[in-house]
DNA sequence: TAGATTGTTAATCGATTAACAATC
DNA sequence: TAGATTGTTAATCGATTAACAATC
């Protein structure tokens, strides 16, 4: 539970806290553009959400704005993150240096967001020993030693959906409290202080598909009316001329 | 939108076709378990959410359950991947073989859910002629010619930040319906026939970031208020002393 | 038939939006 | 001061959950 800025316990609800990230990447592109000040109206605007919502978001974690004013850009932004925690650096690992893998600790976005990559694991002989980005792939045998040497707060799956059972109870027994599975398996451990985050991409995409289905369907159906109402007007001018 | 089993538009929500690709991925599970028949009230134990939701879902798009028995479990799979459209076979390219287009162009789920990848673009010399999963990497500059002789339903874009406009401007222009935008800047097109599906992979790992650092004050909460009552108890055995 | 479980309506809950007084 | 815009309360909307009659 967060302390508001009442310091009173209030439990902030999933959905604020998905949109933070997506305020956090606004305001880096404001900042890019050497925009210093913004009010909610404008934001909205550019966000497609609601000034209202920009508003109620921001006051669950205190009130960063001014009236008349609205709020300034780079305060804003160091306030998002610090809500995130970017400043906090978490220490991750990669399990699995796959293509996925070998993606993701290519990704130099998370070390900006304040994620540092310290290990990467994998079974598979012919990469071990590679480098990325100045990591070592090591084998996923070495873990545990790695493991008790270094503290790591986040461990990337990016293994193979069968061995992902196997996997996560021993990234549970090391300790690591975030688990960020790339499995195509809904990752679900017993022991409640593990944090799970599931990543299924492909779930995205069938959405995408979906959404196009129904554009075309609706596209068709639509055609199909023109038809229909061109077809009576032709049907009412020989009805005319019968007459 | 949707026709719904009555034959009328109803329009279906946002939430629920998101939950759809869930169901699907569980209903698999369980094909491949030998599972061939389910309740709402076990698959909700299974999925952690209410079994009233599963009935509420479902019924958007007809009736595939039976009282007194449940759903069959091969049904229901191809009914929501029917919903889904996975059988009708989405063609798609991926416009920037990085790390991340290389991955995605390697991962065989796509196949299965009905995306078929028919080409991979990118200006970066060393790796055209390259091939992926069978599908050769061209350059982008053979891409018109490539739209016009293949229907392309999706562009999958892995494009540095910077190329983004540019690239969604050429697709756009090539007719292409569907973007699956992996790029770090959110993505809006004025051509409202266009449908955008944008992913931030470090917005996800932010929000793990972010329930860490919950549930590490809890926990700091937690010890401090333990201490307190523990000292308060000295003191209270003290002052007994003192009487 | 009795038991189980759906489909569906009604009730509840929570999230979003609107409105406006406070205030810069 | 006047205008702008926040912070915050109240109203609305939509999504989730509960309940139960229908029916296999």
């Amino acid at each position: 539970m967060s302390l508001n800025k009442d310091g009173l316990n209030k439990k902030i609800s999933i959905a604020v806290i998905r949109r933070l990230p997506r305020y956090y990447r606004y305001l880096a592109d404001l900042l890019r553009m050497d925009i210093t000040r913004i009010s909610s109206k404008e934001l909205s605007q550019r966000m497609g959400i609601t000034a209202s919502q920009i508003r109620q978001d921001l006051n669950c974690f205190g009130g960063f704005g001014q009236q008349g004013y609205g709020y300034n850009v780079e305060l804003l932004y160091r306030e998002i993150g610090n809500i995130l925690g970017v400043s906090d650096r978490f220490t991750t690992i990669i399990i699995g240096a796959g293509n996925m893998g070998q993606a993701l600790a290519n990704y130099e976005n998370f070390e900006k967001r304040g994620f540092t990559l310290i290990g990467i694991f994998d079974i598979n002989p012919q990469i071990i020993g590679k480098k990325i980005r100045n990591v070592e792939i090591k084998h996923m045998n070495e873990m545990d030693d790695f493991c008790r040497d270094n503290h790591v707060d986040i461990a990337i799956l990016t293994v193979p959906y069968q061995n992902i059972p196997e996997v996560a109870k021993k990234v549970a027994s090391l300790g690591i409290k975030g688990l960020w599975n790339f499995s195509a398996m809904d990752l679900k451990l017993s022991y409640d202080d593990i944090i799970i985050e599931n990543v299924h991409l492909s779930d995205s995409l069938m959405v995408l598909g979906y959404k196009l289905n129904e554009r075309r369907k609706a596209e068709e159906t639509k055609k199909a009316e023109e038809a229909r109402k061109s077809e009576e007007v032709r049907e009412a001018g020989e009805a005319k001329k019968a007459e």
